[in-house]
DNA sequence: CGTCAGCTTGATTACTTTCAATTGTTGTGG
DNA sequence: CCACAACAATTGAAAGTAATCAAGCTGACG
């Protein structure tokens, strides 16, 4: 982690047009650009810990991360994406808890730091953020609900075609528009779909083998997207 | 499902103090004692089904309800339990989605059904009550995600006993203080825990025999409570 | 060029589901 | 109030699935 000292990215200059500050005017983001501190992360370091006050919300200009939690034997579970234009700590900050889940750097990442008391400023301002806020928690609770139900009923094989799918669909393709575009490793594919690396590597194979998708290192290559659809079983 | 044409609970009367309306003034509950609609469902009636466009949110005046979702196979995941104060149909109502989970009766209860629009009109007129919502969507969105953490790592056993003591810390006791207050199947224990009817009934017999708790029919009477804490093996 | 983390494969074990058959309980109409 | 139908609970045996344990491999990086 290390402070932006210069070109910082600014507020009022932001592009991340589906971020959930779209809504705000020159003047509010003017407030934010006076109060925020913009900061590099690199892979692996921590952003928040699970348990931790939450002091500040954190919005990512660039970059990928993963928010996971820890269960009692120390596995990790993945519980949400986020990349550039998407905001966290926003859940632990609205309700006043400490953190509930470990934010984690998964590709160096430029991040923008409010405190927290902006932030509240901000909401009690301006109705049409807290709207925002409503509809974010709401997807996310519909999503969080969702996943619950596949980690429920699904075979380990339906749950990580199903991971892949995610993935695809959060941070799509590089530019040969057929590898998914994000450093993963099998443990962390693991972590998502709640099974071992072990049994992740082999079915991963086996997707190989049939020729949904393609192993190169760490890079995924997908060949068959909709034999993965069909695969992870998927309702909506 | 029948409408209550006498004696009609009132809001302006209402007790259910932990309610989330409770931050709402008199002529704010006078308005919606002129909007909303009462009815008394019987145990095993749907208030609404995943897919249906949310109109109304409903006001939990008494009884005892679960929202599940159906996976792919037919099979029942229980996501979330309501009980008098509670509302329930604000999730799809505030993000504008049709209802994502079925809302089924599993005690006879009287349920005050209040219009969208009036809904609307009071978040968007009462700022507290969006600051209400917005902290019932985040303890909501914790409590799924950790239920999602749960069910991907721990064992069937585990799940299960944690299940009951979920039951036990939403719906207490009944009079004498040891049996579970909500009559429930074998088949909803499953469809909580994200297991099979035959492995529950397995498992509570195990917990039986090993004097945790006493099965008695269909009342389950709590025999060692921090025992089944510790057999749940709970983090926070 | 050595080291460490991540990846891979195989063999074994344990847990859970599935299928099938039986018994028990409850609510309803005659 | 009884008989029956429908649903809920129970038990056993067999089959599958995925975790665990152990060991060797590979590739990136200082």
């Amino acid at each position: 982690m290390k402070r932006i000292t210069s070109e910082n990215p600014k507020c009022t200059l932001c592009k991340n047009v589906h971020s959930i500050i779209s809504c705000l005017g020159i003047h509010e983001r003017e407030t934010i650009d006076s109060k925020k501190d913009d900061f590099i992360y690199k892979k692996g370091e921590v952003i928040f810990k699970e348990g931790n006050y939450a002091h500040n919300i954190y919005c990512i200009h660039s970059g990928k991360l993963k928010l996971s939690k820890l269960g009692k034997d120390g596995k990790e579970q993945i519980v949400r994406f986020a990349k550039a234009g998407d905001i966290i700590g926003y859940r632990s900050l609205l309700s006043n808890d400490p953190y509930h889940a470990n934010a984690i750097v998964m590709e160096d990442s430029e991040i923008c730091i409010i405190p927290k008391a902006t932030f509240q400023k901000l909401i009690e301002e301006n109705y049409k953020l807290s709207l925002n806020m409503i509809q974010l928690l709401s997807k996310d609770l519909k999503s969080a609900e969702q996943h619950l139900i596949d980690v429920a009923q699904k075979s380990v094989r339906e749950r990580i075609a199903e991971s892949l799918v995610l993935l695809i669909n959060l941070f799509g393709y590089k530019e040969d528009k057929k590898t998914i575009d994000l450093g993963i490793t099998r443990s962390e594919i693991a972590d998502l779909a709640g099974t071992t690396t072990e049994t992740t590597i082999r079915t991963l194979s086996q997707f190989s083998n049939e020729n949904i998708i393609e192993l190169e290192g760490k890079k995924i290559i997908v060949k068959n997207f909709n034999q993965l659809v069909f695969t992870a079983n998927i309702s909506d």
